[in-house]
RNA sequence: GCCGGAGUGGCGGAAUUGGUAGACGCAAGGGACUUAAAAUCCCUCGGGUUCACGCUCGUGCCGGUUCGAGUCCGGCCUCCGGCACCA
């Protein structure tokens, strides 16, 4: 390692690309695949490859390379891996709007966000990147679709699906935010397609059971992940159509409402409306209407549907609220207690019939204003009347069962994964269509399928693959004869459901090779934001369970631990006329278009449109690296939110100046002194074992940051006020020095790394072991003792710190002010606390 | 509506198991150095009251448990996040 000299001043950008090039070149940051130690895996989410890396990646890579660094120099072999969530959208809309292609725009990001990122000093192995949109990674893609094919796992359906007219694609169920699409705000039409589906409800119960066991995440994770999977247990019956043969199978959760239901709805687009409905325009009016929830509409159908309990007559309408993909698509309406019902039955002018009243044998009220939804006693329920309703939810199911009725069933909001999309830049789906065999799967070694380059986007239309004649054009693999293939390519959520398990193998490696895996997966610590906190999990924790049952794999959840960073946050600021304001379009609090007064909004995440943007070149460009790692991690806890501000990243950066400026005094004195730390004492060496203990608890119980640099603070602050006279006390500052320097080291590395070339081992700080500390030096030989009369502080007086019970008292009661205190008062009672305090209880305030 | 989470100085935030509330930083005020400014260094910095030693109030609000509550319990209020016609 190069020895070099300290410059007088800081100059971080100089230091920073030194250090850079040295982590690069030694192979410091690769993974070992055959080391002894323990392994620890840390991910940080990988990025799409937009162009720019902003200050909310910085944030999350930080986090992860401190924890990283941490855990190196703690003796594990740590995988830190890095890669590119490279298919997607936005791809493809550069080519529409620039004509560039979406792999060279892609590929181009990437180079450019990779400079970005290795500037803020991240210890990636980059011999592990994974970019989603090379054909070595969507081949697996393919491979793994094919075995859930051979499974009955992926499967075709013809449904409904929300189409998006904007981008002409369709979005899942989780990418429609309040019926429009989550990334143009089009209105989502409801539009049938055939569409591939991943069958992730045969796991459901499996994945909400394993939600007990995700200890290590967020408890509100855990909870929009159970949420999400939404389990009830309700009833499924069967209402004959009265003069018919046919049957509509209805859902509910309360069976012990069944005596009062007074209509039965389907959903519009339920099959059954078609065929039942006399008036044609009148339901497909309901059908437009689908989806909407702003108003109810229904008709009735002209038919009407027997009530199995008590054989009555009620009328069936067709309702735009009726869900088609949950339950079964029908519902039996109990106005008297189910809000929806209750507004639809007004609407229609429906009855209204109480079935259960708040107080047992009750008389119903006379006029209901709304739907009684509480716990009650069921009236005019036949053989049930009079039971409290949680038990006559179990009886009812009972006698639904053995009358043969129905069956109590258990249902799930989670849906089939849809991931057909009609775009290009995707993973194509590996099957053909042959007019003799069918749906036919490619062959797995004829994988991957390839996405060819020629193509022509335009952004509107079908499968922009569709016009790609020598790609659509192929011969049947089972019968040879001339067949089509699929044009709609994955959905990306795909690729990211399992690339954590391809970091595991060094790029030119096998990946999916199972002893590499088995060594560093689960994930011992993930990181990203909250806005995963649903779909991309859920998709990982599934195909995590596909790849165990193909035998792929031996673990069951991917992330053992999970740590959702919270958001970059800036003030914004808005002009009346001019809308939102960059700081440097206002002069003395005003606009400098129009001289209005400026408008101080709301701190907001960081955005481009609300111009309260930081880049991350900016802040590397003027302060470094290491100024905006620990800007970034002392403002608060890694899972809250962070306003940044200019004057904390000054705070930050003379931290750091001061650091330097004060080795810099000593550097002579103490480069070529030798140290015995079990030799030294007095109050520094003391702070510095204090200063060990307090960073390394900060780390290791929460990761909480900034408390471990404002330890390091405190740190630097004693050693300012230090004045070493003799040898032993340079020996003393060495120590501590270097103490600080180890223990600042995760989160300025280069800093420290130059510091530590001065002060240091002649290796890499990186190589060096974390700091120890020593209990009994880390021990005040007096501490303050606090003396209390009645809860109430009155007295603070120094003791020694291994003084005993007794002699605490003692000198709590013989201190001057507490004498003034209790002469004359009776003493009740006195509570020592050792090493803190004594608590005087007097009788009779 | 349901499910999570949080309310502490001017601000960001500290406070292992109940035991000195406000660490550390930012901002502010004062001082030193300087011809001056920047940078740096030193001091002050929750409210009230007092010339002062002090006294007193204070962790969203109300109550409780305790020798002692930011921390535990009960009941409210507010804010943030997620879900929501899921039958």
């Amino acid at each position: 390692m190069e020895v070099t000299l300290l410059d007088e001043k800081y100059n971080a950008l100089k230091i920073e690309s030194k250090w850079q090039k040295f982590w690069q070149e030694s192979g410091l940051n690769k993974t070992a695949s055959d080391s002894s130690n323990a392994k620890f895996y840390c991910l940080e989410m990988f990025p799409y490859p937009s162009g720019k890396i902003h200050m909310g990646h910085i944030r999350n890579y930080v986090i992860g390379d401190v924890i990283t660094r941490y855990k190196r120099m703690r003796g594990y072999n740590v995988l830190h891996p890095m890669g590119w969530d490279a298919f997607g959208l936005p791809a493809e809309n550069a080519a529409i709007n620039s004509g560039t292609h979406p792999s060279k725009w892609t590929f181009e990001n990437i180079e450019y966000m990779k400079a970005q990122i290795n500037k803020i000093g991240c210890s990636y192995d980059w011999d592990r990147e994974v970019t989603t949109c090379s054909p070595e990674y969507y081949k697996w893609n393919q491979w793994f679709f094919i075995q859930m094919l051979k499974r009955g796992l992926a499967y075709k359906k013809n449904s409904f699906v929300n189409w998006c007219s904007h981008c002409a694609t369709v979005l899942a169920n989780e990418q429609v935010i309040d019926t429009r699409c989550w990334r143009c705000d089009t209105v989502v039409e409801q539009k049938e397609l055939e569409q591939w589906f991943f069958k992730i409800t045969a796991y459901a119960e499996e994945l909400l059971a394993a939600c007990d066991t995700l200890n290590g995440w967020p408890q509100h994770v855990v909870a929009m992940q159970r949420n999400w999977i939404g389990k009830s247990r309700g009833v499924e019956m069967s209402f004959p159509i009265d003069g018919s043969d046919l049957k509509i199978k209805i859902f509910t959760t309360r069976p012990d409402t069944l005596f009062g239901a007074t209509f039965v709805c389907v959903a519009p687009i339920h099959p059954i409306a078609d065929i039942i409905t006399d008036d044609k325009d009148a339901l497909n009016d309901v059908k437009s209407f689908y989806g909407n929830e702003e108003e109810k509409r229904g008709v009735f159908t002209g038919k009407y549907a027997i009530n199995p309990i008590n054989n009555e007559k009620i009328p069936i309408y067709a309702a735009n609220f009726v869900l088609m993909d949950y339950g079964t698509g029908a519902i039996m309406s109990v106005p008297a207690h189910d809000q929806r019902d209750f507004d639809f039955a007004k609407k229609y002018g429906l009855p209204v019939r109480e079935v259960i009243v708040r107080e047992k044998d009750a008389a119903p009220s006379t006029d209901l204003t709304e739907a009684y939804e509480d716990e009650g006693y069921l009236i005019n329920s036949g053989q049930f009347t009079g039971l409290h309703n949680k038990t006559a939810i179990e009886q009812i199911g009972q006698h639904i069962e053995s009358a043969s009725m129905g069956r109590v069933v258990t249902n799930y909001k989670l849906r089939d994964w849809g991931i057909s999309r009609q775009r290009y830049w995707g993973t194509p789906i590996p099957v053909v269509y042959c007019k003799n065999c069918g749906v036919v799967p490619v062959k797995e070694e004829d994988l991957p399928v390839i996405l060819p380059d020629n193509v022509t986007l335009k952004g509107m239309g079908g499968s922009p693959l569709s016009g790609v004649s020598d790609f659509i054009n192929t011969t049947c693999p089972t019968c040879g004869s001339a067949a089509r293939r699929e044009t709609d390519t994955m959905d990306t959520f795909v690729d990211s459901s399992w690339y954590f398990v391809r970091y595991c193998s060094e790029k030119d490696a096998a990946p999916l090779d199972k002893n590499n895996i088995d060594l560093f997966m689960p994930v011992d610590q993930y990181i990203g934001g909250v806005e995963h906190a649903v779909l991309h999990l859920l998709y990982s924790r599934f195909f995590s369970r596909v790849l165990r049952d193909i035998g792929i794999v031996s673990f069951d959840e991917p992330f053992k631990n999970l740590l959702t960073q919270g958001m970059v946050c800036k003030e914004t600021l808005k002009c009346n006329e001019h809308g939102w304001l960059f700081p440097d379009e206002t002069q003395n609090g005003n606009c400098i278009h129009c001289k209005n007064p400026v408008v101080r909004g709301r701190t907001e995440k960081m955005s481009k449109s609300k111009k309260n943007l930081v880049t991350p070149d900016e802040i590397t460009g003027r302060y470094g690296a290491d100024t905006a790692r620990v800007f970034s991690l002392f403002a608060a806890p890694p899972e809250k939110d962070i306003e940044w501000s200019t004057q904390g990243v000054e705070g930050a950066y003379r931290f750091l100046n001061r650091f330097w400026n004060l080795l810099y005094t000593y550097a002579d004195k103490i480069k070529t002194i030798n140290i015995n730390p079990e030799k030294l004492s007095g109050k520094l060496v003391r702070k510095t074992h204090q200063t060990i203990k307090k960073v390394t608890g900060s780390i290791e119980r929460d990761y909480h940051f900034n408390t471990a640099i404002s330890a390091l603070m405190e740190l630097l602050n004693e050693i300012s006020a230090f004045k070493p006279a003799d040898t032993a006390d340079y020996a003393s500052l060495k120590f501590a020095f270097k103490s600080l320097t180890l223990l600042l080291s995760p989160f300025a590395p280069h800093l420290c790394e130059e510091l530590w070339a001065l002060i240091g081992d002649g290796r890499s700080i990186f190589l060096a072991q974390w700091p120890a500390f020593d209990e009994i030096a880390a021990k005040e030989e007096e501490i303050e003792l606090v003396v209390q009369i009645n809860g109430k502080v009155r007295a603070k007086t120094m003791i020694a710190a291994d003084s005993d019970d007794k002699a605490v008292k003692e000198a709590a009661l013989s201190h001057e002010k507490i004498q003034d205190s209790i002469t004359g008062k009776k003493i009740k009672q006195v509570h020592v606390i050792r090493g803190r305090l004594v608590n005087i209880v007097l009788d009779n305030v």
